[in-house]
DNA sequence: GCGTGTGAAACCATTCACAGCT
DNA sequence: AGCTGTGAATGGTTTCACACGC
């Protein structure tokens, strides 16, 4: 069956919220709580789920730990997946300090730039490699993901190196499209954009 | 008639690379052209220009400069937006600098906390308020649009003192879903959602 | 010939509505 | 009674394919 983009989506979100909800001691919940939680209907809640199993119960709801597993096996974050951060501008330190990722099963494995005065400085922790060393510093911590967050006009060539250094993943801050193989999956990130289409609802009302 | 969501959304990214194509003093362009630019089909793009008018030329394309210009009336990006970021944590920071927001027509005419550490510093050359004086000061900036970098549980709080000032558009980066009155916008850039999806895609290969 | 603008068709996603289980 | 799981219906978006203008 062909699982819909927006059900990937939306299933991050209700991970993020089944979590909360563990740590707060919930124990069962209805597609309607949750709905309401997250801000969806509890028949998208359902239908999504559906795709992939029957996790609930008739009558009693979802047991929010199970179904929390679950989400996660889905999404694949039980490995706690090796996440590399390529550009140590002001966006990725922010990143890197970004609690978000470490709580949800990602693991900031290593941080890169090409600039000299970053090179070898500490960030967070993480000591910050030269971006011509991508390759072999990738394969050897295990990177299975990459955050791109350098200038627009780098982004293109630093694609390149990545992709052809065996990563499949990106997550691009950098307001360009990457050209990249077939095999490759891009999320987009755009900052700027965001912010636009919020503004053609403003011009409306 | 009914504009798609997602028609709006790639406005905004013709808009960018429309922008980049000026400055390089490229005068015409095809639905093609633009097309592999920015990463989508010929007849995306003209149907989503179609919503608005009919801007190109039959045998010649656009001209790259009206084009912009149509599509800058259309996103209301003519007046120069004026824009609060709230929560000056590392994000926060991270988007004070960022250049993608002045360049295409945003004004960041104010920034808050609610730290005294923060209150009174001054961040790229703004001044950091008191997020209780948000009332005022955005009246007197004419701040329309917030962009929300504030802790998870803060969240939802300082929506409500936001949009009790009036502001109908939010650019919310805590991951949760807000409470908003109906005409209120809120746009949610989930940083560790986007990263959670693309894990979805990592695992089936 | 090249390229736009656009109805119509195909595709994808959401919502409805209800059978079935506890 | 309460709630899930899911076919069927609806609604929204993309793609096709072609008439028309330069």
């Amino acid at each position: 069956m062909n699982i819909p983009e927006r059900t990937i989506e939306r299933l991050s979100i209700y991970y993020r919220h089944l979590y909360y909800l563990a740590q707060q001691g919930t124990f069962n919940i209805s597609s309607r709580s949750l709905a309401s939680i997250v801000g969806e209907k509890p028949e998208t809640i359902r239908k999504d789920l559906s795709y992939f199993g029957s996790f609930g119960k008739t009558g009693s709801g979802y047991v929010v730990n199970d179904l929390k597993r679950e989400i996660a096996k889905i999404l694949g974050l039980e490995q706690g997946r090796r996440v590399a951060i390529v550009g140590m501008g002001n966006l990725g330190l922010a990143l890197v300090g970004y609690k978000g990722f470490e709580m949800l099963g990602f693991k900031i494995a290593a941080v890169f730039d090409n600039s000299l005065n970053k090179i070898g400085k500490k960030y967070r922790g993480r000591l910050c490699h030269n971006i011509a060393d991508f390759s072999r510093i990738a394969r050897q911590e295990g990177i299975e993901m990459v955050i791109l967050t350098v200038p627009t006009e780098a982004a293109q060539e630093i694609t390149k190196l990545v992709t052809g250094s065996g990563i499949k993943a990106l997550l691009n801050f950098a307001p360009v499209h990457l050209n990249v193989p077939k095999d490759v999956r891009v999320t987009n990130v755009d900052l700027a954009t965001a912010l636009k289409s919020l503004s053609f609802f403003v011009s409306r009302r």
